[in-house]
DNA sequence: GCAGTTACCAAACGATTGTTCAGTGACTTA
DNA sequence: TAAGTCACTGAACAATCGTTTGGTAACTGC
């Protein structure tokens, strides 16, 4: 029943902040196991960081903080397989370096639902004059950049290289949120197709 | 601050039945108010509808029969917004009315963000043998048929009529969706444009 | 008039939530 | 050894939630 039954030993001397650290891993081991926001509770991270609920206010104000760190966290992680998927193909290989960046950010999304359904349904209220994309604005710049290279390779596209990046990704967030509103195995298989004919969409 | 403060008169003899009514009407009224799925509550749907909350179990067995109740409606009120708009408009404007059934679907989205996100994050486990779709089937296949006779009148598209509806329906709702997710005045002008261009991709 | 049904409601129950406050014990500095 | 700081906790507060129980008042059929 209890993930972490075990009494925690307390941190030595000085290493307080080590227990953010904690927090946040707990927070983001129990997002996993209940695949969304709803029962993502203070008491419930608390538990399954082995202290006492009250102790994560030492190192968050409040719960808000708590969830936007771990968006933040999670961010960090998605743009960083994004740009893994990427380096990982040669050079010459642009399109399939486009599909590639996209692949990661269906994995991420279909294997971290709650994570994915946290980060984008808890945008940031923009301030004007900053860029309307948000956190979002890093993922969709590298993929912007892909198709860049793609155009430099002499792939003809139908619109503007950020634009068709804008559109895949537009496209791919649907479709991995519909899948999240009602999950089925057996269409998980067609996830990946379905991404592939957006990018060929908008190749001409 | 209360919605319906005045007290209300009891159903004749017999209409007991008209409640359900009024309580699912109360219930889409504050859907809309609160903008998301979070407020909406036992006791403020009893509020809203002006009666107390007990109330509300004569006709509903609890919540979630009232959450589904108010979903049932809400696909009723989305497809018939997308058959008037595809009737509106000439047999001969096979393209526009493509256009015009996912402009209606759209504007049902950013009309009532409360009952889209409602819709598409509460939708059924599918049975086995069941299509896949859900109640979303009926709106794709709406736009199928819209596909379909864009063919028949001579236009050619890079993929099948269904497979064309599908992917410009999974793309329009990883537009609203993102949308909702931080709404945004300046942007909305950029939703249409952005489906047309969704549109425009399927054609050869 | 009287029993029975219908349409509703007031009040409470029990569970869960975010958050606060007054500590407790271990360690460091003096 | 004494004072102070740090890491952390137990217990409670106040609010909100879905739901149940036991009614009451109005109306119908007899």
């Amino acid at each position: 029943m209890d993930p972490t039954p075990q009494q925690r030993a307390r941190n030595p001397w000085g290493q307080g902040e080590r227990l953010r650290g904690e927090i946040l891993e707990a927070a983001a081991r129990l997002l996993s196991e209940l695949g969304g926001e709803e029962g993502l509770t203070i008491r419930g991270v608390a538990r399954a960081a082995g202290i006492a609920p009250a102790s994560i206010y030492q190192h968050f104000a409040d719960k808000n903080a708590l969830v936007h760190g771990l968006i933040e966290y999670d961010y960090e992680r998605l743009a960083a397989a994004m740009a893994e998927a990427d380096a990982a193909l040669p050079a010459e290989q642009v399109v399939d370096r486009v599909r590639a960046q996209m692949h990661a950010y269906c994995q991420f999304a279909l294997d971290s639902p709650g994570h994915y359904r946290l980060m984008l349904n808890n945008r940031p209220r923009r301030e004007p004059g900053e860029p309307p994309k948000g956190p979002l604005g890093k993922v969709i710049l590298g993929v912007t950049a892909a198709f860049e290279r793609c155009e430099q390779a002499g792939h003809k596209l139908r619109l503007p290289a950020e634009r068709s990046a804008v559109m895949v990704f537009v496209a791919t967030h649907g479709l991995v949120a519909l899948w999240h509103a009602s999950p089925d195995e057996r269409q998980l298989d067609r996830i990946e197709p379905m991404v592939s004919e957006f990018l060929s969409l908008v190749f001409a």
